[in-house]
DNA sequence: AGCACGCCGACT
DNA sequence: GTCGGCGTGCTC
């Protein structure tokens, strides 16, 4: 018998099965998933490694091959659907399968292990210098590159010495035994978290929240789970729905997972899950150690909890028994992961599901464009809740046109209505939020005075200012001088728009001297915990005014705020992105369901200087439907997602030209692929252009777009650039994918 | 990643 | 000739 295993090194050139022979004392105990030790290279080096694969015949010479040690007792066994999942990411988002292994497996030692190193230079600067001299007389060229750098800078991380300056191994260990520098290891762990008493909560579901709730289960119980997305208006109940399912599976001996977006976990949804199931329930969190992470992973393999609440990752807890998958804010960003695999996680979670046979539950107030579509298609069940269950009013909308304020002149940030609305709401001692949209702030160009937005010709997304004075499309590298006024009205008020939280406090306090403010932006909320305080002040009243970008658009609910405003509802507008609109729609929306979440009616107005757009005035309406029918026609006309599929190539590199000649040669390798196969036809091709920041941390980044009706041929392409790549030199230059891409580079 | 192998310049 | 550094390639 013989086994395929992957050693738990991360290095790409190791990213592939090495076969071993599996003694004949482990071949009734190793399966796949299981985790072995092995010797490795040629000095039988022992080392951890995954079997992923079991056969009985050798396709390697039989005399080469090595025995497995034995098996790892810490987790024999590994779950063989995670693993199958693992070579689902990494062959759908384009990854190593270590990488994709990583994202999956719970995070035990392979991670904990993860040490920082830093080299320091241990001699006196006299010496070094000294030492130099010698080196580079004896041509010793590593160490003189080395030392130089050391006598500049003291101490280095790890990653630059043996990347930057590719140091080998050996020449660091002779540079240690001579005395000249000093390598250090530190790991890093974090505190946890407290669990705390419980009590018990009722729980009364509306005519519409219950049949949601029957419609899953029904179907659950008749052996179809499905995909079903609930289209919820803010305030209609969904976690009480999905408090309900929990309940059902557990009855019926399943487990379920809870995801939410990264910051939405606020302290009063965490407790209505912990009151309903006491001591089942386990949160997973960034503040987690490693350890309990994986502690976490252990009770959940040993039915100590059936409930798991936490970001993306949590995903792949190791239920043995799941039924049922929950994302919440199913539109959130952050469900898509930023580093490699670049995996979504409502696309995985319905992968994961199909193989546990669970069914996964979507929510949102404002779904995204690709699952109301999907929904549409009958893919997945639409489910609506309509009613908001205090019973309170949606709020009055009123668009303010900045363009005429500034006519009228207006110079204030604030327009006179909301001046007006903000005055009488301060004198009557309600509350007010205050929201700026700062998204996309980057390089969007407009006119202030017609609100004017120049788009690409070719791709009619936004162009982003570039150095100062020239435009360029992110998609397809489209170029043009930007104009001094503005090319349809002339105004000269044709500028990028500079605008922070700290500038809105500000004119108002001038505005209204006497007002108590609270901000919360990046600035002001550098922790989680002052996040929460922040949030907690405003809801006791200390403050008249919360301002704040993104984040307080969700979670807590403040009864006394009666009245929102959205400063600059259209700067996200300005993103060079095809998905600007819909995030701005996504936006507006949810601050203007912040008003009037008590007794008292609530009023929005939304500032904008493109008041005709459909993203702002649907918004305006709280018409979800109206907006979806807009932007799905838009979509469809640029072939975007969800009606075509795109793959980002993306190029890292910190040699400028290689970059540059790597994006080039790719993207004229895709060309004449899609132009040679047949099967790879009508494949489209964009770019390549460099990144919206062109280099992050001396590291240049280049990108070209595929576009394509079926998934499938992305794929293809991407294996093939996968296979062009194999056994070339990667040490100077990496690539990476991003499948149905949330943000341009 | 880590280790052996082999090339190439420096010194006896 | 020999020694030692340093790049290169391989690992079932």
């Amino acid at each position: 018998m013989y086994a395929d295993i992957i050693i738990s090194i991360s290095h790409e050139k190791l990213d592939r099965s090495f076969q071993y022979r599996v003694p004949a004392s482990l071949e009734s105990k190793i399966e796949v998933g299981s985790c072995v030790r092995i010797p490795f290279g040629r000095g039988n080096k022992e080392i951890t490694g995954y079997c992923i694969g079991l056969s009985e015949t050798a396709n390697f010479p039989e005399s080469q091959l090595k025995d497995i040690l034995g098996l790892e007792k810490k987790s024999a066994l590994v779950e063989e659907k995670l693993l199958s999942l693992a070579g689902w990411i990494k062959k759908y988002y384009g990854s190593t399968m270590i990488q994709a292994l990583k994202t999956v497996l719970p995070a035990k030692e392979t991670i904990a292990k993860q040490v920082k190193r830093t080299v320091h230079l241990a001699a006196e600067e006299e010496k070094a210098r000294a030492c130099l001299y010698e080196y580079r007389r004896k041509k010793q060229s590593a160490k003189e590159r080395l030392l130089t750098e050391l006598i500049e800078e003291k101490e280095l991380p790890g990653e630059l010495v043996s990347g930057k300056l590719h140091i080998s191994a050996a020449t660091l260990e002779s540079l240690e035994k001579e005395g000249l520098i000093r390598i250090t290891t530190e790991n890093t762990y974090r505190d946890p978290v407290k669990q705390e008493a419980l009590s018990e909560e009722r729980l009364f579901l509306s005519e519409e929240q219950s049949r949601a709730v029957n419609q899953v289960i029904e179907d659950f119980d008749k052996g179809c789970p499905q995909t079903y997305l609930v289209h919820g208006i803010t305030g209609s109940g969904k976690t009480q729905v999905y408090i309900s399912l929990i309940e059902e599976m557990i009855r019926r001996g399943r487990q379920a997972i809870v995801l939410i977006p990264e910051i939405a976990l606020t302290y009063q949804t965490l407790m209505r899950f912990y009151k309903r199931f006491p001591g089942r329930v386990s949160v997973m969190n960034s503040t987690l150690s490693k350890g309990e992470k994986y502690d976490q992973c252990e009770r959940a393999k040993n039915g100590d909890i059936d409930v798991i609440i936490g970001p993306r990752s949590a995903l792949f807890t190791p239920f043995p028994n799941l039924g049922l998958i929950i994302l919440d804010e199913e539109h959130e960003s952050s469900y898509k992961s930023e580093t490699t695999p670049k995996y979504h996680a409502r696309e995985t979670a319905i992968r994961l599901a199909a193989m546990h046979g669970a069914s996964v539950v979507l929510g949102s107030a404002t779904p995204s464009i690709g699952s109301y579509y999907q929904a549409k298609r009958g893919k997945f069940k639409l489910l609506t809740l309509t009613k908001r269950l205090t019973g309170g009013e949606l709020p009055t909308v009123y668009i303010t046109d900045m363009r005429e304020e500034l006519r009228n002149g207006n110079r204030s940030v604030y327009s006179l209505k909301l001046q007006e609305l903000m005055a009488d709401r301060l004198q009557k001692g309600q509350q007010i939020m205050l929201f700026l949209n700062r998204r996309g702030l980057a390089g969007f160009v407009s006119c202030r005075s017609c609100g004017e937005v120049m788009k690409c010709p070719h791709c009619s997304v936004a162009l982003s200012e570039h150095r100062g004075k020239r435009l360029l499309c992110h998609y397809c590298g489209y170029e043009t001088a930007k104009p001094d006024v503005c090319p349809k009205c002339g105004s000269k008020y044709f500028m990028g728009l500079k605008a922070g939280t700290q500038q809105l406090e500000d004119s108002l306090k001038k505005l209204f001297p006497q007002v108590k403010t609270l901000r919360m932006d990046k600035d002001t909320t550098k922790t989680k915990e002052s996040y929460e305080q922040i949030l907690e002040a405003f809801a006791r009243h200390e403050a008249d005014v919360l301002i704040g970008t993104q984040m307080i658009v969700k979670g807590h609910d403040f009864p006394n705020v009666t009245l929102v405003g959205v400063v600059m509802a259209d700067l996200s507008l300005g993103q060079s992105d095809f998905r600007a609109g819909e995030r701005t729609f996504q936006l507006v929306t949810q601050a203007v369901g912040r008003a009037g979440r008590g007794t008292l009616p609530g009023e929005a107005v939304i500032q904008t200087y493109q008041p005709d757009n459909y993203a702002i005035t649907f918004a305006a309406a709280q018409d979800y439907e109206g907006f979806y029918e807009e932007e799905l026609v838009y979509r469809q006309l640029g072939g975007y997602p969800p009606v075509e599929h795109m793959l980002a190539v993306q190029i890292f590199s910190p040699d400028r030209e290689l970059g540059e000649g790597l994006a080039q040669d790719l993207a004229a390798m895709v060309k004449s692929l899609t132009q040679q196969h047949e099967t790879l036809s009508n494949v489209f091709l964009l770019g390549p252009a460099p990144g919206s920041i062109e280099k992050v941390n001396d590291v240049y980044r280049f990108a070209f777009y595929l576009k394509a009706k079926e998934y499938g041929k992305l794929v293809a392409i991407k294996d093939c650039i996968e296979q062009s790549r194999r056994d070339k030199e990667s040490g100077r230059v990496s690539i990476q994918y991003d499948f149905d891409p949330l943000n341009t580079l």
